[in-house]
DNA sequence: TACAATTATGCAACATTGTTGCGTTTATAA
DNA sequence: TTATAAACGCAACAATGTTGCATAATTGTA
């Protein structure tokens, strides 16, 4: 069985999630991470981070993957029923909206695993820009 | 004002895109396209498919770009309220789900454009296979 | 405290997906 | 038939993500 080790870099790396408004790609994070690792080793701790359930996965309109922090995963089943991702179009931040219901309505024969449910538009900060 | 044109590429990536079940990727096409044309021209294809609403753009799990046609997109608004995106993790295939309904409680300071609701998970035939 | 086991890292190289510039070709309207 | 703008091919680039392998670091145990 695996030990899993808590390293600087990683909880550097779950630190920076975690105080973030917003989802980060591995690239924002990279940035933040202040060359206390390499870039190969970020992608690596965030595979760990999201096997370990610390956080979850969440890809943005570009295909882009961003990850946030999983607070209000609870359940095991790890499907966010309540959940729903802000992806706005012009700053392409990635910000988690909750109090939302989805009714799913898949046939049977199809094994859900995650839901995602994700909006695309401008944010509220972009159209005070504008 | 810019002139369509239909070209033989075209014609055929769009054929392509009809003809298949699952959203299909730009790799996918390119591949079925046969060398018609190169592989910039079918990026540039489906770019003008989506302006022109023939198509459209859904993301799969892994952040991979697929394009579906829009048979079901009658309303210019495009958001799609009973249209759900199944993505299996075995096959990484797309496949459209219709019958689902959406409930949005989004803030009142965010501009809707479009909803994406993805669902991850295995599908049928990669069920039988296991 | 030191050591062994194995997890985690760095580096280099590569793979995939998508984009841009520019000169040439081609479809369409007149 | 021809002019013109749309579409294309090619080459080069950019961003994101992955893999292999040698080295470093952490943790349980002696």
């Amino acid at each position: 069985m695996a030990i899993i080790r808590n390293t600087i870099a990683k909880k550097a790396v779950f630190e920076i999630i975690q105080s973030n408004s917003t989802a980060m790609s591995q690239t924002e994070i990279f940035a933040k991470v202040n060359n206390i690792c390499d870039r190969v080793t970020v992608y690596r701790i965030l595979e760990r981070l999201v096997k370990e359930v610390k956080i979850h996965k969440i890809v943005n309109i570009n295909g882009v993957i961003n990850y946030a922090p999983c607070n209000s995963c609870e359940h095991e089943q790890h499907v966010h029923h309540d959940h729903l991702h802000f992806s706005c179009t012009t700053c392409k931040k990635l910000t988690c909206i909750s109090d939302n219901h989805i009714e799913l309505n898949i046939p049977s024969n199809y094994q859900v695993a995650e839901v995602f449910l994700t909006v695309s538009g401008i944010c509220p900060s972009c159209i005070t820009i504008l």
